[in-house]
DNA sequence: GAGTGGTCTAGACCACTCG
DNA sequence: GAGTGGTCTAGACCACTCA
C-alpha cells in the first residue's frame, strides 16, 4: 500500500522523465486513486506537495497541470557571520567601529519607514576570520520597532547576534551586487588593489514595521554564496 | 471549525510573538486538538505546514519543539535572462560569439564530471537589453548527457532557453560572486574603467549526470539579485 | 450545472525513539 | 514500555471555476 510519500514520488519521476510534459493536464485525484489503490485524500496529499514544491499547479474545476518553468528557485541559507567563520575552522572576532544616534540619510530613512527627523541608531563595525577582515557592517536599526536596543552597547556581542536573539522571527529582503570599493571599504576590510566587493543588503520586518537595514560587504576575493537546489 | 491554516496560522503567531520561544516544546497534537476543537489529522497538517516551512522540529516520542535559528533562507528566483530583461520593460537581442567543440580546462573537467580527453562544446555569447550588454554567457555543455547540442548552432536560440526546452527538470547549484573583469569580460560587456562584474556560475545535473556547467558575468552597475522570502 | 480540488471527522494502526 | 508523531481509510460536505 503506497504512501503519499511513494505517489508524490512516483509522479514526480513521471514528470521529471517527460512522460508528463510542461503544461499537460494530469489524471484527476479520483482516477489516481483507482490507480494506486488508495483513497483520494491520500492522492491530495501527495498532489498537494507536489505543488508546494512548484512542479503542478492545481486549480478547482481546472485540474492539475505540470507548470511550465521559465523560472529556476535557488535557496541560500544565510548564516550568522560568526557560524559561518567558525564552521569552516577559522577564528571568529569581532570589532565595534562606531556606534551612535543619527538622523539617516533619505535613503535608508525610506527604507526603514521612519520620518525625516527621526533618529536611528547606527552601527558600523567588523567581523574577522582567523585576524583577516571578512565583513564590514553597517547597519541602521529602528529604534521605533526596538527600543532595547539604546541600552546595548555592542562592544561585545555583534548587532547581527543580538537582533538574532531578540527579534527571532522577522521576514527579510536581500539583495546581492558587486561593487567598487568605497574609501571607507578599501580601508576596513585591507582591500587589494582595484578589488572589488561583494555586498549583501539586507532589510528586515516584523509585521510590516521594518526592524533594520544593513550593508555587508566583503572582498571579493575570499567570499562566494553557494546555494543548491 | 477551524481549518488547518487556521491552526497553522495562530500556532506561528505565538512562535513569533515569543509566547513559544526557540527551544521550547509544544503541546501533543492530542492536546491541541483539545484546544481548537479538531481532530489530531487536522492539527498534524497544520503542524507539518510549520515543519516543511523550518519554525519548528518534529521527532517521534520527543515531541515538536520550536527551531532554533542561526540561519536565514533567501529564496531567490532566476528567470531565463530574456524573461527578465522583456519583464522590465526592455528588448531584448541576442549575439552567437563562438561555438565549437573542445577540451575543456581542467576546472571544468571535473565539474562536468569527463575524462580529460573528452570534448565537449563550449558556447559564448552574449544577452542585450536595449542593446547593451547585460549577460556574458560561457557555457560547456556535456555532449554524453545532451548529444542533440551537436545538431544545434545556437546562432537564433540561445543555449540557455534551448536547454530549458530539452532537460525542463533538473536539479542546480549556483555560485555567487563578484569579480574583477578579465580582458574578455571587460571588451563584451563594454565595462567602464574599474567596473568589477557580478558573476553567477551554475551546474546543472540530471540524475547525478552534469548536463551543463555556465558562468553568467553582468556589468556591477545594472545588475543586482533580490530575495524576499 | 457539474467537475475538480480543499478539507474535515472518526477511528485505526504503525514507527520511531526516549527514558 | 509508553508516548509521540506519521499515515491510511471511508465518507462527507464545501468552494471554486470552467464551459
Amino acid at each position: 500500500m503506497p504512501t503519499y510519500k511513494d505517489i508524490r514520488s512516483t509522479l514526480l519521476d513521471r514528470i521529471k522523465s517527460g512522460e508528463w510534459q510542461p503544461g499537460m493536464l494530469l489524471p484527476s485525484e479520483a482516477e489516481l486513486a483507482e490507480e494506486f489503490g488508495s483513497t483520494r485524500v491520500t492522492v491530495n496529499r501527495a498532489m498537494q506537495a507536489l505543488a508546494d514544491d512548484g512542479f503542478v499547479e492545481r486549480r478547482r474545476k481546472a485540474g492539475t497541470r505540470v507548470v511550465r518553468r521559465l523560472t529556476r528557485d535557488a535557496l541560500i541559507r544565510i548564516r550568522i557571520v560568526r557560524d559561518e567563520i567558525e564552521q569552516s575552522g577559522r577564528r571568529y572576532s569581532y570589532l565595534l567601529i562606531r556606534r551612535g544616534r543619527e538622523r539617516p540619510p533619505p535613503g535608508i530613512q525610506a527604507e526603514l519607514g521612519i520620518g525625516s527627523k527621526t533618529e536611528a541608531l547606527h552601527i558600523v563595525c567588523l567581523h574577522f576570520a582567523d585576524g583577516r577582515p571578512f565583513q564590514l557592517e553597517n547597519r541602521w536599526i529602528n529604534l521605533d520597532v526596538v527600543p532595547q536596543a539604546q541600552s546595548e552597547t555592542f562592544e561585545t556581542i555583534s548587532p547581527n547576534e543580538w537582533l538574532v536573539q531578540k527579534v527571532p522571527y522577522s521576514n527579510a529582503e536581500h539583495v546581492f551586487r558587486a561593487a567598487a570599493a568605497d574609501p571607507e571599504e578599501q580601508q576596513q576590510l585591507d582591500l587589494a588593489r582595484d578589488e572589488p566587493v561583494f555586498v549583501i543588503e539586507r532589510t528586515t520586518w516584523l509585521d510590516d514595521r521594518t526592524v533594520t537595514h544593513v550593508t555587508l560587504s566583503h572582498p571579493a576575493g575570499n567570499f562566494r554564496l553557494v546555494t543548491r537546489d
